[in-house]
DNA sequence: ACATAAAAACGAATCGTTTCGTTTTTGCAA
DNA sequence: TTGCAAAAACGAAACGATTCGTTTTTATGT
């Protein structure tokens, strides 16, 4: 605890001027290249992030913040992403928030960035601006964007692929399609919406607003919406949750009503893989490759930290994947 | 960016030291004060971690290292962790380490020590002594401890909750049961299968070694051990997933078999109560109250914080509780 | 062996705070 | 008013690295 670089300029009879450089990959004369490597091998000798830092303004550190990890889906984002960032000296503060409080998602955003960050990564909850605006330092935003607020992004093809699972359905039989959908002030809600407007139209079916919920994207809330959908008159034929925790939901609530899935209700699920291949029977869901987007998240980071890049936002956007289960039944008419 | 201390003591004709004074909380005229105040508004000032850090030696960084996020679990338990601290005006370092790697636990450890964080909460796999040791700032074990190593520690009592529902088992008239565990020289997994050989001594029923599988504690070799042991001459009428990713593994291996819970084979997981909730028949499970566990684990490092406390390292063990579902059938001796 | 250019080492200043010993100001009693 | 303790402000010296302009050493060619 505590050795410097100056012990180690004493040790080796150097300037710390010297032992700094070839630290940071200089050139120093190859016997004092033996001998520093020496000492500091002998004093375990750090160097000192912190003060690194202060001097050169780069903290190697940067800010992630996401919604809690109550699904496996955040946290396999944050973990990749950690990962990747390691591999080239950054380390990742975390930051989560109350996903139904603005509030909160803005504290914390200042909170990461009073530790000077050098990047932030953010998944927002808010379309409100934060005080984004203001923000010199690299921000990229993972799975939603905010409206007017030119900044880099990867998200998944909503729409499309939302269409497609949409139409999956409607080409199994069914018209009366539920979807349990997060705000749609929300981007990618607004846009998977979108896609299942889209798949209506294109098989010229007629939307029943009725079968569309809209609600806070949480287990708790998409039970409830889903309880509601199924205490319908007339009730949906098939249901599909807009994301992992309002797939849960969904599930959640099918399963208290002692319904069959796909005899009784067809299912398509959103990000719940881990959930959808041990189920029974296998479920149908809209998948996201995760290690891609945290290659793309840290690939476009990396370019953004090299000062001299100060090319355009760039939106990424990764193409989801439909994997076929066995919870879309065929029904007549 | 970049609007120092000296700054605002220029603006209000003070020098530093009475800014900085007044920032952490020491007296000031009050005159001072509001100056300050208003100046800290105006230029939007942010005291500077980092240098505040070089001359404290204290950074306000928990180190939290725990293995990759790719169950919910672990993402729950980091998640309320880093909400605690943040509460306590910490900020989080998240480090992941490949489960089955010894040597990137160890280096990530090490990433984490160079931050000069204050104290490391960590969930270890190495049951060899990495270099902790050495380490002077607190550390807290959770989930597991490491052999020989007097460490703070949270854990949940294994032995006697695996018992239980080991019992409850044995007590439906299972007599071969098998017990899908991870490695016994990791510590939870050494307890738990304690409890179930406990379970099996109290009821004078003799052990089959066949059914009890050994393996690293992941989706994929738990599917695998599942696998073997269904294929046995006699296989099992039950079995136990000793963590959530064995559960896990466990639950697709049988799926796969085309065998149906309860009714061919009984089941009782660990740590998965968002699957078992939703799961056809209702799981049961055994499962650890996530917010106990970080309030505990963030209660005891504030307390070794705290200068003063050099007391006694203390292994704080938390009830697990088993959730009764239907995946257990009565069976006829 | 000598001059000279190139390479490496040096030393001091600096980053933005906190800290601590000293000086100034304040409030109050004589 | 003056005196005096107590309270507050001050200023300089850290913290541990990097940086940059300068000096020293090395290597090269004659």
């Amino acid at each position: 605890m505590g050795v410097t670089i100056k012990d180690i300029a004493r040790h080796c009879h150097v300037s710390t001027s010297t032992v700094s450089k070839y630290i940071n990959g200089g050139k120093v004369r190859e016997k004092n290249k033996i001998a520093i490597d020496e000492a500091i091998q002998l004093y375990n000798f750090k160097t000192n992030a912190i003060a690194r830092g202060l001097k050169t303004k780069r903290s190697s550190l940067v800010g992630i913040v996401v919604p809690t990890l109550d699904s496996a889906f955040f946290g396999n984002i944050v973990s990749g992403i950690e990962a990747l960032l390691y591999k080239n000296g950054f380390s990742s503060i975390i930051s989560t928030f109350i996903p139904g409080d603005p509030v909160s998602e803005n504290r914390k955003i200042e909170f990461v960035l009073e530790r000077s960050v050098d990047a932030l990564v953010l998944v927002p909850i808010c379309t409100k601006r934060l005080d984004l605006e203001g923000i010199t330092i690299p921000i990229i935003l993972i799975d939603r964007v905010i409206d007017d607020f030119a900044c880099d992004s990867v998200t998944p093809n909503n729409i499309e692929i939302v269409e497609k699972a949409t139409s999956k359905i409607i080409e199994a039989g069914h018209k009366r399609i539920a979807l349990v959908n997060g705000f749609d002030n929300i981007t990618p809600f607004r846009d998977r919406l979108k896609g299942y407007y889209s798949a209506f139209d294109k098989h010229n079916l007629p939307i029943i607003k009725e079968y569309i919920s809209f609600g806070e994207a949480s287990v708790s809330e998409a039970y409830k919406m889903m309880n509601r959908l199924l205490e319908l008159r007339v009730p949906p034929t098939a249901v599909i949750g807009a994301n992992s925790s309002l797939s849960l939901g969904v599930l959640l609530s099918i399963k208290e009503h002692g319904l069959l899935i796909p005899e009784d209700i067809s299912f398509i699920g959103f990000d719940c893989y881990d959930l959808a291949i041990v189920y029974r029977p296998l479920l149908t869901t809209i998948e996201q490759d995760i290690q891609q987007i945290c290659e793309n998240v840290v690939g476009l980071l990396l370019r953004r930290l090299q000062k001299s890049d100060s090319s355009p936002k760039e939106s990424i956007v990764l193409k989801a994947t439909l994997i076929e289960g066995n919870s879309v039944a065929q029904i007549n008419g």
